[in-house]
DNA sequence: TAATAAATTTAGACTTGTCTAAAAAATTAT
DNA sequence: ATAATTTTTTAGACAAGTCTAAATTTATTA
């Protein structure tokens, strides 16, 4: 099996591969919160094991077996949380750090075993897709409420920002997965909008618009 | 924190307290499958922590922070092999390796959460005491069948031995937590027991004897 | 109680994953 | 297109945890 720092670096490489299809040194090392050079380091064990395609200076892109392993883990990741919420009750900005330690216990069974004790869930707490154990996963059509206009509508689904301060910050305005929300007004001024969610008005900066996903 | 390794070493030694009150250098190795030299720089370190009582060539003792360490991680370990068996419906003789990896997880509001949501369990699926989050448990006054007379009972309640053989074996038995048993026959050559549980009569040799665990 | 055996510790080395400082390559701006 | 800047890599070092081989201490036994 693979050292929990590989799992690391792999996890942390299927995530901004999203945002950018070759991922540079920095960009890991600034995400795993170390050194340029530690990750070079790294890179080339990765690459060494074929889990990455790695060539000197031009970033990196997951092999396909690099990708099974971080969907795997971050299924586990997922799962957990889901667990941790809907089992134990924790709240959705609490679960983030529990779950970066419980998605490297090893047993496939246990996962598989947990994801029918709580009946196949589709979807983390914080909206995001729970890959099932092929690593297959629907992944879902949200977009920022900013591409709303006036008037129109839509169901909050997922966050850009998993960061504790914003998911509180939406927790308190009621701004949570599953709630429908309309556009009542978009500020010239500053693009900041103004929601109705359960006959409720609030208000939101554009920065916050931008971290909050819907389906329309 | 205290490192995994660390954790490891102080669990291992814990047990062993459990039947002789200074632990050598050896059986440590031997319980960890490693060497006695990695031991023994491991015991300086914990010393240095404060977590043993060591001096050279004399064997370590727990000290009662180092105690207060390992019952808190068997704790874990304990409420984990519940879940497993409990919700997830593995076997008792799965269980063992996902948990040592889970007694790792470090938050204790979760373990808290856990149990309570099992409703705080006293025993684990092997009859072992689940200590509570201060570490308190009652030490359970079991005894092997083999002190037993012929027509009498006892309950099963316990294991000396949580190899998977062994427990495969007792499940193959019937041999089973909870279950009631009553001693039909000793053989005189070889000490073999032939007990009746439930209707039905099952030999077993000394040696296994010896490994299972009744209340009176 | 002296010799032998067993247990334990020390010394030196290796691996993993990290770091800092310096060198090399790539990018950007003049 | 060359200089300045940024990014990445290399070189060398360190801590944690482990190992083998040798030295030392304790225990056993003759």
């Amino acid at each position: 099996m693979n050292t929990l720092a590989e799992e690391n670096y792999l996890k942390s490489i299927y995530h901004l591969s999203l945002n950018d299809s070759n991922v540079s040194t920095n960009q890991i090392a600034a995400a795993l919160n170390t050194k340029a050079a530690s990750v070079t380091d790294m890179l080339k064990k990765l690459a060494d094991k074929e889990l990455i395609n790695y060539e000197k200076y031009q970033g990196v892109t997951l092999t396909s077996s690099g990708e099974k392993i971080a969907l795997h883990i971050i299924r586990k990741h997922r799962l957990w949380e889901y667990f941790l919420v809907e089992k134990l009750h924790f709240k959705w900005d609490e679960v983030h750090d529990m779950a970066e330690e419980m998605e490297h216990i090893s047993s496939v069974e246990l996962i598989d075993r947990l994801d029918k004790f709580m009946d196949y869930p589709k979807h983390d707490p914080h909206g995001d897709p729970i890959p099932d154990r092929d690593g297959n996963f629907k992944k879902h059509e949200l977009q920022p409420i900013t591409a709303l206009r006036v008037n129109e509508t839509g169901i909050i689904s997922g966050v850009r920002d998993h960061s504790t301060a914003f998911l509180q910050y939406l927790e308190k305005q009621q701004l949570t997965i599953g709630k429908k929300i309309k556009v009542t007004e978009i500020i010239e001024y500053d693009h900041s909008m103004i929601l109705e969610v359960e006959q409720t008005k609030i208000h939101i900066s554009r920065e916050a618009a931008k971290n909050l996903l819907i389906v329309i």
